[in-house]
Formats: structure tokens, C-alpha cells, sequence
RNA sequence: CGGGGCGUGGCUCAGUUUGGUAGAGCGCUGCGUUCGGGACGCAGAGGCCGGCGGUUCAAAUCCGCCCGCCCCGACCA
């Protein structure tokens, strides 16, 4: 079996190195208090138990028991992508400029950019599509050469604006990236329903729970688009999800349901101009003219391709740009600056609204057809309109989904969006031809006609989901871990290293375990018990052997780290009863 | 990049308001006692108080600039 290949009987191939499995003779700096860099559970408790260490902001070392989690959340992940038909290669760090500039990413803001003492410019890789399509425009010419999916697991670099939260956002973190490449649709649809069962297979396998979202692909492009979210407090995506009708989708993508028949005006008085004098912002006019920011009507004016429009939401909403677009049908809307907004309305921004504007198209939100008697802008220097109604005051050309979703919105199936927060762990893309056509990735057909390659992309980040599980894996003494990703399935606790019944029991049980294939850490420090329970409960081994006083009754007792009480079990038979305990308690996770 | 907070032994913090040349707990070293849930006693080591400049007889403390870190927001390919 290939090194990494990870499965049962693989376990013992994971670690190329003979790590030291006894505790005073391997790196275990556990703090008492937390660093006071760490405001999360389990970034505090990676950072306590020594799994982790801050270099920089976003930057961070794995001590010894961290990059052992990180090897085996690394191996279920390649175990999966194997699995699923994925193959694995290595590629640079560096990447020459040339290739970003192929596609235009070389003006991503995260890139950080480096030369060599020539002058020669590269990038720090934060994702690698050029350097993989490089790679198959070379070699794949053919329709009988696909599908193909390649994979790599290495370390990113992204020169984040905040990194945060120890390693959910870093600057450098480890990746699974993968990237797919087919000749035909049913073939991108397959890989796409493949790579998301891997996904949630990995996830399983770590002990994760994860919400599948549909997210919002922005300017990366393509067609569908999924994240798997660890839904916890501390996560920093927003989630809206409706559990009952099984939608969930980030907050920036999340499509808003509902019923909006036609408003009837003719209750509502003829609309009229009024003096709004400098009030410019939502809440500027709403509290100049006493009204809530609802019965606010904002026209937002922005270039979609080689078009202008004018998008109406409501005062208390926000505009949807990638919503937006999409309803376009055009790949970005951007704002109009002031002079654009001028030449259109006559007025600065902030006085833009729909009565009489010409030269643009009207698209509103929703919700706004079912509603009237609206505050808007009067297209003149501090005027405003008070009253105004569409259909009856002006003519909205299309009323559709536009607004950024919020809890308590209706549901796309029926129900009522609720918010959580998540970890993004995982997301799965269909890119389309969007880089095989920059690039020049192109295959012949049977018909013997060239087209593009048709491209996906799947990441999910080693770190940040090892700080999830962290996350949601802990109690108030430490952590919780999953067996399949502990950094020691095992924790022998030597009470008294003077007492030589006590000090054999545990070696011959530590032998006994390591011959049967189990990861055993023997906790041999001169310390006294309290501080190795203390460590042994922080670092969350998930099963506890303790050779105490009961020993010279031929005893040891072993303990779950998610139980409250643990048990005695007989010395002689002892290595064999937790073997086949730590066996059931893998399979568990298999 | 905007807003807020912080920077004092390895860690957590006090001292800054009101200037007088640095403290506690934990950790560390040695010796002794102790030894099943972060022991106790005694004796020690360890800090140019983030950096630079200024004010002053005198600066951790006041002023200016810079750097770093954390949180909120923007951003997040």
C-alpha cells in the first residue's frame, strides 16, 4: 500500500518517522492558562494543550501532537479522494506570474507576489488552477484521456485582511485541493456527486457533523456551487437555513421565497415632491421625513455588462449584487460612480430614484410589488419623493429575488430562514470552461472538433476543519477528539514511576498495544498523577488506561474520555481488551 | 482599509489616572518532604516594561511617530 494510503490496516504506515511514545521523551508544552490570543474553545485548547503555536498573525506552527492530528485528518481526506477515482500530485509553491496573468488572476488582492534575485516574478500559490490546467493543456489532448481528476495537499498562501481565529483563517494553511476535468456534462455532473459524497464520507470520518449550503460561486464563476458548514457559534459564515424543507445556503446566496401579488395604490395619496435638503443616506431621510427605513425605496444604480440599471430594495434591505447579476444574466454588476449617476439622474447620489429616470432598466426586489406609498428619490438636488407608487407613479420592468436574505425571511420552499453560523470546512465548484478556455485547455471530441476542457474545483482546508472539530469536540476539561484523528488513540497514566509493579504493568501494556497496531502514548514524566490526568483530560485521548494503586491486585483501569466514570479491567488480559476496544471504537468511524 | 482594545520575566496579569528607576500567581533551577486530579517548605534564576524620538533633575507611567497582537466591520478567487 502507497505511504498516506490510510485505512485500518494502513494505520501503521501513517507516520514514516518512529515517534517516541513515551511522553518524557517526545514535546508535550501544555499551558495552564491559555495564551490571551485565543477567544474559541477550541483555539484556546489547541493552543493549551500544545497542538499549536502562533508565529505571526495567521501564521502557526504544528507542535508534535497538532501535526499528528493534521497527518490523519490529511489521510482520511486522501483516503477518501483515492476512493473516489481522485489522483494525487504535488505542485509548486511558486508560481510564475505569466500563468495568473493567463487567466487575469494576477490582480487577486490575496496574492502575495515575490521575485528571484533576476527580477523574475512569482506568486505564492493560494490556489492552483493555472498550475494544474498548465498541466493538463499538455498532456490532454483527448476525450478518451478524461475524466480526470487530479489532487494535491499542501500548504496555501493568502495575504488575508484579517486572518482570524487562530486556524480557521490563516495566511498559510494546508489544503486539499483537487480539480477535475471532463469532456462532457453527464461526466461533470458524476464528479460532482462523487466528490460531495467523498466530502461528506471525510467529514464523517472526522467526527464532523457538516451542513451542505449552496454558496455563492462570486467571481470565481461557474455553475453549481456547495459548502460544508460545521454549524457552531463561533463560525464566521452566515448560514440561513429552513431544516424543515432541507434548504440551507450561505447569506450571500441564500434565494428568498414568498408570495408578492400586486399592491393596490388607490388608497394612497398622489405622490409629491419634497425638500429633503442634504439628506443623502437611508437614514439621513428617513428620520428627516419621520419615517421607518422600510417605507424607504433605494435605487441603486449600477453598469451590468454593456447595460445600466437601476435596482430598487427597500431602505431596510441590502442589495444582492451577485443576485443581482445573476437575474441579469451577466457576469458582475458594479456601482456607478457619481458622474455616471448625475449624467442619469441629474442629481448626486442619493437622490437617485425611479420617477422619470430614463435610459435605464427597472428591476425591483420582490417584496416591493406587494407593497406601495414608498419614500423615494426625486432625481433633483434635495428633492425626494413622498407617496410614490409603482405601476402608478413609475413602471417597474421586472419585480424578481434581489436582496441580501436575513433570519426570518421566507424560505424558498415554504418555511421561514433561520441564522446560524458556520465553519466552512469544505466547498465543491463547477468552474465550467472558465479557465480551460483562458488557457487554451482544449481536447479533440469524437466528432474530431476541439472544445475546452470542462473544469471543476474542490477544496477543503486540513487546519481549519482539524480547529473545527476542536471546536465542537470539547468539554470543560479539554478536548474530545474523535478516535480516527487523536493524536494518540491511547494514554497509559504511570501514577508513581517509583512503584515497579506500576512501571511494568504500563510498559507491558504500552508493548502489548503497539504490537496490536494501537497508537499508545505512554505517560512515564516524573510528574505527579494530578498534572497527567490534567494533561491527559486537556488533550483529550480518547481512552485513558491508569496503572495506579490497584496494580498489586493485578488490576488497571480504563476510562473513555467522553465518560464520566471509567472501570477496572484485569492486567493480565489487559493490552488485548483495549486493542479490541480501540478496534470497535474506529470502526465506529469507518 | 475604518472602528475599538491591548503590548510589563515562558504564561496569566497588577502597577500607568497622580513621573521617583518593577511586582504577584503559575511555570523554571537546586535541596528536602510529598506522591490517584495541576502538592508543600526553604533557597534561587529570569524583565534595557514592543521600538524610536521628545518633555523632565528623573519616564513602564506624560507627548509624538512607528511596529506588533486581538476583536467588530469591509474584504475573503
Amino acid at each position: 500500500m502507497p505511504f498516506g494510503q490510510s485505512s485500518v490496516a494502513g494505520r501503521q504506515s501513517l507516520f514514516a518517522y518512529n515517534a517516541p511514545m513515551r511522553a518524557s521523551r517526545t514535546f508535550l508544552p501544555t499551558l495552564r492558562e491559555a495564551p490571551a490570543e485565543a477567544e474559541l474553545a477550541g483555539h484556546r485548547l489547541l493552543l493549551r494543550g500544545g497542538f499549536i503555536r502562533r508565529v505571526s498573525a495567521g501564521v502557526y506552527s504544528y507542535l508534535p501532537l497538532g501535526l499528528r492530528v493534521l497527518n490523519k485528518v490529511a489521510n482520511i481526506v486522501r483516503d477518501e479522494a483515492n476512493k473516489a477515482g481522485c489522483i494525487e500530485l504535488l505542485m509548486p509553491v511558486l508560481v510564475p506570474f505569466e500563468l495568473l496573468q493567463e487567466t487575469g488572476r494576477d490582480k487577486v488582492p490575496v496574492l502575495y507576489k515575490t521575485q528571484d534575485r533576476t527580477g523574475r516574478e512569482f506568486a505564492l500559490g493560494f490556489t492552483h488552477e493555472e498550475v494544474v490546467t498548465d498541466i493538463v493543456r499538455t498532456f490532454v489532448h483527448s476525450y478518451r484521456q478524461m475524466p480526470l481528476c487530479l489532487y494535491q495537499i499542501q500548504n496555501k498562501f493568502r495575504d488575508e485582511p484579517r486572518p482570524r481565529a487562530g486556524l480557521i483563517r490563516c495566511k498559510e494553511f494546508l489544503m486539499f485541493d483537487a480539480y477535475s476535468f471532463d469532456s462532457n456534462q453527464e461526466d461533470v455532473a458524476k464528479i460532482y456527486g462523487r466528490m460531495w459524497k467523498a466530502y461528506a464520507r471525510m467529514f464523517e470520518r472526522m467526527g464532523l457533523d457538516t451542513l451542505v449550503c449552496e454558496a455563492e460561486s462570486g467571481d470565481i464563476g461557474g455553475g453549481e456551487n456547495h459548502e460544508f458548514m460545521v454549524i457552531t457559534p463561533g463560525g464566521e459564515d452566515r448560514v440561513l437555513q429552513d431544516d424543515e424543507a432541507g434548504y440551507a445556503a450561505n447569506a450571500d446566496r441564500c434565494d428568498i421565497g414568498g408570495e408578492y401579488p400586486e399592491s393596490d395604490p388607490s388608497e394612497v395619496p398622489g405622490a409629491e415632491m419634497v425638500d429633503t435638503p442634504g439628506a443623502r443616506t437611508v437614514q439621513e431621510v428617513t428620520s428627516f421625513l419621520e419615517v421607518g427605513p422600510e417605507k424607504l425605496v433605494k435605487t441603486l444604480l449600477v453598469q451590468a455588462g454593456d447595460r445600466r440599471v437601476a435596482a430598487l430594495v427597500r431602505g431596510d434591505r441590502e442589495l444582492n449584487p451577485y443576485k443581482l447579476a445573476r437575474r441579469l444574466g451577466v457576469e458582475k454588476v458594479e456601482m456607478l460612480d457619481a458622474k455616471a449617476v448625475r449624467e442619469i439622474t441629474g442629481a448626486d447620489i442619493g437622490f437617485a430614484g425611479p420617477i422619470g429616470l430614463s435610459g435605464v432598466e427597472l428591476i425591483a426586489d420582490q417584496e416591493i410589488r406587494s407593497e406601495s406609498d414608498f419614500v423615494v428619490g426625486g432625481n433633483a438636488d434635495d428633492k425626494h419623493y413622498v407617496h410614490a407608487c409603482h405601476g402608478r407613479d413609475f413602471k417597474v420592468g421586472r419585480f424578481a429575488d434581489i436582496r441580501v436574505a436575513e433570519q426570518g425571511d421566507p424560505a424558498p420552499g415554504g418555511g421561514v430562514l433561520r441564522e446560524v453560523r458556520g465553519i466552512e470546512v469544505g466547498d465543491i465548484f463547477q468552474l465550467g470552461c472558465k479557465y480551460s478556455e483562458a488557457m487554451g485547455a482544449l481536447f479533440n471530441e469524437a466528432d474530431g472538433k476541439e472544445r475546452p476542457i470542462i473544469m471543476g474545483c474542490y477544496g477543503l482546508g486540513i487546519g481549519r476543519s482539524m480547529q473545527a472539530v476542536a471546536e465542537v469536540s470539547n468539554d470543560e476539561n479539554g478536548l474530545t477528539w474523535p478516535i480516527s484523528i487523536a493524536p494518540y488513540e491511547v494514554v497509559i497514566v504511570l501514577v508513581n514511576a517509583e512503584d515497579e509493579g506500576q512501571r511494568n504493568a504500563a510498559a507491558e501494556i504500552h508493548d502489548g498495544l503497539e504490537k496490536a497496531g494501537v497508537e499508545v502514548l505512554l505517560d512515564d514524566r516524573d510528574e505527579r498523577a494530578g498534572p497527567k490526568f490534567k494533561d491527559a483530560d486537556l488533550i483529550g485521548y480518547p481512552l485513558r488506561v491508569v496503572c495506579g494503586r490497584g496494580v498489586s491486585e493485578g488490576k488497571v483501569e480504563i476510562k473513555w474520555r467522553r465518560d464520566d466514570d471509567g472501570s477496572e479491567i484485569p492486567l493480565d488480559a489487559a493490552a488485548e481488551t483495549i486493542a479490541e476496544m480501540v478496534r470497535r471504537e474506529r470502526s465506529s468511524f469507518e
